[in-house]
DNA sequence: AGCACGCCGACT
DNA sequence: GTCGGCGTGCTC
């Protein structure tokens, strides 16, 4: 029996794939982890050898040989692979799609991953001098050839590109036998002299810094569980300084892309190794090479978003998660993956320590620590010993507001503004209001694809669906009466940015939200005007929430917090909570505490209450009491079914499906909730259902989840939707 | 997912 | 007579 190989295929099928060696070659010299191309069905694939049998179930007469094995020593090590498996079998993905996606994009392709050279040109034949002799006759040869011999090392191509003719100098060089070009390895990212020196680190963070370090060399999960400015990044840093002194690789993962310049900044400053950025926002070419650098192990810090968790290590030593609670850390499509779970699994394969830092931990993170699953790390309310802010209650009820804005909160903008400083308003929509309706009629302007209402975007003169790709002109009158009374209901962010305009005309103000930075750069260009002072009042969404600092304001205002607290979803109030402290955190320096507003109509609120009388720890006890009452994350687990379909009945049907062949299971524990229909019930065309597995035993719903994915097909015939199965869901819509 | 094959309506 | 609609089945 010849060898057997054992591929993942590039294919959204959950099986391995058995295939042949190439022809002539020797199987002992392929090693798992090199990337294949291989013969499937009428076209051909990359794949990733997982493993080289001595047989397979199959008839060896069917199995067809590799067609090319693209690279001479594995990509992937045995511990990626080890995760990548792990993870395609928690989340039930298939494994060579899973294995894919933890390729940079170019090398997924079946890119080459040689290393990266260029052509150099080095001197060649009789010395300086005597060279010189021989190109009297042409001024420009001969100056290349002097340069050329000053530099025997080779001149790369970007000095040669600016001389004049510089090619074509260059080659009549090399005709003459005078110079040769010759490959050379090109530059890793050459480091930075003059390290910032660290600073100086109060009783708390050195007690963090101990401990994380006592743990490294092998496998312990921390939560760093400290307000905005309380000083996680030093923390980071030092540990990462540590790292590095011993050799090893740190991992620097963010929610947000646009988190990477100021962190990668602050690590470019600290530490001369060769760092890596990694992300979806970079050039294929970038990613490889960051990619590749990782691999190779000739950077030791990468600085990446989600999609960074399955880089390549050669000298894993520390994986850092900062912001453990935001949500984008899962991923919203295809690979349902939590980069935060799967940070803490790979760190416990490689033995190695993860720390997750967050001001707001999230009910999961602090679950695990009262499990002793995870070491909680404390650091004191704020670096400097500046004051936190001052949380008060707006009561709204009866009172006349100016665009959504109280008098009282309009009278401290004023004050604030007076006293020269910032002031910050949360509001979490964008656009001018999120509904169009007619005074006369009663009509609203609705999306004619989604169950949405359009949003006034009066800035631009447009309606536009938030859900789906849909937008068009603002109309003048009513599309049902024909009046033209059409007044905008709510509010966005653009509203109050009019309101506050009309009402502090001396006041500069900015807006913050996805429509005023959609513009590369733009972004940094608002925060750097906010830094310098030349704004006085800030208008965002939850944009504002996330990493940025804004030392000069001591003034926010949460615009509306009850829409937050009246929602069908589970995690909105620990949601909502944590974007009031995370806004909250914005505010206040050391010499001057910050003060928060709520307007709110239930002043009442035991959620509201809690987090102001008790903070944040205080509200995610409570919240977690009632998350245990009812079975729900972290006290169960979840697997979230969704289909959707152009004819309206078919989600529900295939869903109902499902929950037929779940309920004939033997597992008592398991829940099935629905078939109902998706909070957004038909988007961009399509009838959306969704169904929700839930039980107390993790192991029990995932062996269910295992059966219904085989009975999948079966339902399909006959019933043809878009599905997905996502597992640990942390948004229903 | 692609991409084949395969069996029924409106057209150069 | 075909071109092409998408239902069905397969990929080692």
């Amino acid at each position: 029996m010849p060898k057997v190989l054992k591929i993942a295929v590039q294919a959204p099928l959950r099986s391995v794939f058995d295939y042949l060696p190439p022809a002539g070659s020797d199987p002992d010299t392929l090693r798992p982890g090199v990337r294949v191309q291989v013969p499937f069905g009428p076209r051909r694939r990359i794949g990733v050898l997982l493993e080289i049998a001595d047989s397979s179930e199959l008839d060896p007469a069917k199995l067809k040989p590799v067609l090319a094995v693209l690279d001479p020593e594995p990509l992937l090590s045995a511990d990626d692979l080890a995760l990548l498996t792990w993870a395609s079998r928690y989340y039930h993905y298939p494994i060579g799609e899973a294995l894919a996606l933890a390729f940079a994009p170019l090398l997924r392709e079946g890119k080459s991953a040689a290393p990266e050279t260029v052509r150099v040109l080095c001197p060649e034949g009789p010395g300086a001098a005597g060279a010189a002799a021989l190109v009297k006759r042409s001024p420009r040869q001969a100056e290349l050839l002097r340069l050329l011999w000053e530099h025997p090392g080779g001149l790369p191509p970007a000095i040669l590109a600016g001389l004049d003719g510089g090619k074509h100098t260059a080659n009549a060089l090399v005709g003459k036998g005078l110079a040769r070009w010759r490959e050379q390895a090109a530059q890793v990212a050459a480091a930075l002299p003059a390290p910032a020196p660290a600073l100086e680190l109060n009783p708390g963070q050195t007690a963090a810094v101990a401990r994380v370090l006592e743990a490294l060399g092998g496998f312990r999960a921390f939560l760093l569980d400290g307000v905005t400015g309380s000083g996680k990044t030093e923390v980071y840093l030092r540990l990462a300084g540590e790292v590095l002194a011993r050799g090893g690789q740190v991992m620097v993962l963010v929610p947000e892309i646009s988190l990477t310049p100021q962190l990668e900044a602050r690590f470019r400053a600290r530490f001369p190794a060769p760092l890596a950025v990694y992300h979806s926002g970079l050039a294929a070419g970038e990613r490889r090479r960051a990619w590749l650098a990782m691999q190779r192990g000739e950077a030791s810090i990468l600085l990446g978003t989600r999609s960074a968790v399955f880089m390549p290590l050669r000298a894993p030593g520390l994986i850092v998660l900062d912001e453990e609670h935001d949500a984008s850390f899962k991923q919203h499509d295809g690979f349902r993956f939590s980069a935060r779970d799967v940070a803490v699994m790979r760190a416990h394969l490689l033995k190695i320590p993860v720390v997750l830092g967050s001001a707001t931990p999230s009910l999961e993170s602090l679950h695990n620590v009262r499990q002793g699953r995870y070491q909680h790390l404390h650091l004191p309310e704020r670096a400097g010993g500046a004051a936190p802010p001052l949380f008060r209650l707006l009561d709204i009820r009866g009172q006349r507001l100016v665009e959504g804005l109280s008098p009282r909160l309009l009278s401290e903008i004023g004050q604030t503004l007076g006293r020269r400083e910032q002031v910050l308003l949360f509001v979490n929509r964008r656009g001018f209001a999120p509904t169009l309706i007619c005074h006369a009629c009663g009509w609203v302007a609705q999306c004619g694809c989604c169950d949405a209402n359009l949003v006034i975007h009066f800035g631009e003169d447009r309606l536009r669906c938030h859900h789906c790709g849909h937008e068009q002109a603002l109309i003048r009158a009513c599309a049902k009466c024909g009046d033209t009374g059409l007044r905008p209901l709510g509010l966005g962010t653009e509203r109050i940015e009019a309101a506050l305009e009309e009402h502090f005309p001396e006041a500069r103000v900015a807006r913050i939200d996805r429509d005023s930075t959609r513009r590369k750069g733009s972004l940094q260009q608002l925060l750097d005007d906010i830094q310098a002072g030349r704004v006085d009042i800030l208008v965002g969404t939850q944009m504002l929430a996330k990493g940025h600092h804004f030392p000069k304001v001591t003034l926010v205002g949460i615009v509306d917090v009850d829409g937050g607290l009246h929602s069908t979803d589970y995690r909105a109030g620990e949601r909502t909570a944590q974007l009031i402290m995370q806004v909250a955190g914005r505010a206040g320096r050391e010499d001057r505490p910050g003060s928060v507003l709520l307007q709110t109509r239930q002043p009442g609120h035991p959620l509201l209450c809690s987090l102001i009388r008790e903070g944040y720890a205080g509200f995610a006890e409570g919240c977690a009491a009632e998350r245990a009452a009812a079975g729900l994350p972290p006290f169960g687990y979840q697997a979230l079914w969704r289909a959707e379909s152009a004819e309206a009945d078919r989600p529900g049907r295939f869903l109902a499906g499902l929950a037929e062949s779940a309920g004939r299971m033997r597992a008592p524990s398991l829940q099935v909730l629905g078939p109902v229909p998706a909070p957004l019930a038909r988007r961009a065309g399509k009838h959306r259902a969704q169904l929700l597995l839930q039980s107390p035993r993790r192991g029990e719903l995932h062996g269910v989840v295992e059966t219904l994915l085989d009975a999948v097909p079966a339902l399909l015939a006959g019933c043809r939707v878009q599905w997905s199965m996502d597992i640990d869901p942390v948004d229903v819509y």
